[in-house]
DNA sequence: CTAAGAAGGCATTGAATGATTACTTATATG
DNA sequence: CATATAAGTAATCATTCAATGCCTTCTTAG
């Protein structure tokens, strides 16, 4: 019944592994949870359960539920403000090109494949009466807002792609897409909200 | 030291609250609680204290802090819902015209008065990984959605038309209008977002 | 005036939670 | 091989939280 040492020296975790590798799966994994429950609804120790590690160790690590929030938080951000960033910065964007704007939004749907990162910036949005997420959030959005108006659009032009994308996340938390069933109302206004990227979101059927 | 009995007859608590109305009270006070820091973030003891009221109180009244979060969403949505029909019942409304989505529009930034409703509604939609809460902002989205169609609007007018409102909600909720000294980007969308009813959701400075 | 019922607080409790401390085990370096 | 250091856990603590039960106080009907 004692495990054979050789037997799973490969496969099992008898391995140790670098702080900084490990502290990028606790990453990973706190993304997931605080997708799934927010900051409030997730515990470290849910945290810790997902990444296959001891509660005490995730905190050790982070110091604090909210540093790894914040940490969290603004690594999603960054890849969506990345995701915009790598359309505009090759070629140049016309704002009166329907097409360009189709690109843009692309960017921000190819981004559904990893939900988690737009339920994690939507989670912040509503956690804003902790002042430090709130903080994070209006720099998130203000970040966003000034990515999309560098195209030379009008502020309203960009209001009206933000809203759709804050749309989007909401409907995504509400769980939507896997209840389309439920309503016929809520299935075309998901359809309707995610156009081409149903696919994405919706499970293949 | 003792208070004389017949001076603070009048002011004080003294008198005995019907339950009914009591329960309004808490209710009230529930929701104002939950607007601030959603379902996982608020202790019923927070809602007891908002209503002036011991915490095991409102447990009984409630039975579980999930039925006083639904019953206050409901009611929510039911304010919100209620604003929309109260602009599509009396007279008609044109799709085509550009004044009658104005007044639908100001239907709901009037309500931001008391952004407390609004509030309420986003943290449901963020909440939805309780499937109660889910299901119940699953049929707000319906409900809504299914107003704003009933004007013989398309899906995708209809779809603008809430996400506008979705990133308003968003911006309350982290603070925006409260901050907009933080930001130049984020002032900008934020009086683009608001628009007329600026003056409702920023102080009068 | 008294008894019954309703309104509401107080004390408590068991489970979670975020965080700390001390201990164990693996890796690398001399 | 020995030992310092890094990786990680087990045990524990103080709080907080939702929920239950019992008691007190007000009101009202007889």
């Amino acid at each position: 019944m004692a495990p054979t040492k050789s037997a799973e020296a490969a496969a099992a975790p008898v391995t140790r592994m670098g702080a900084g590798e490990r502290r990028e799966l606790v990453l990973e994994a706190a993304t997931r949870a605080f997708a799934r429950t927010g900051f409030a609804g997730t515990s470290t120790d849910a945290v810790a359960r997902e990444a296959g590690v001891s509660q005490p160790y995730v905190v050790r690590i982070f110091g604090t539920k909210l540093d790894l929030f914040l940490e969290v938080y603004r690594r999603a951000v960054g890849k969506i403000a990345a995701a915009f960033r790598a359309v505009l910065d090759d070629g140049q964007f016309d704002p009166d090109s329907e097409d360009d704007w189709t690109r843009l939004g692309n960017a921000y749907t190819d981004l559904l494949a990893d939900r988690d990162f737009l339920l994690v910036m939507m989670h912040g949005f509503s956690a804003g009466s902790v002042p430090e997420i709130g903080a994070a959030a209006r720099g998130c959005m203000s970040e966003i807002f000034t990515i999309v108006t560098s195209t030379g659009c009008s502020a309203e032009a960009a209001r009206d792609f933000i809203a759709q994308g804050m749309l989007m996340n909401i409907m995504l938390a509400m769980g939507a897409a896997e209840h389309l069933d439920e309503s016929p109302a809520l299935a075309a206004l998901t359809e309707c909200a995610f156009g081409e990227a149903m696919a994405v979101v919706s499970p293949p059927r």
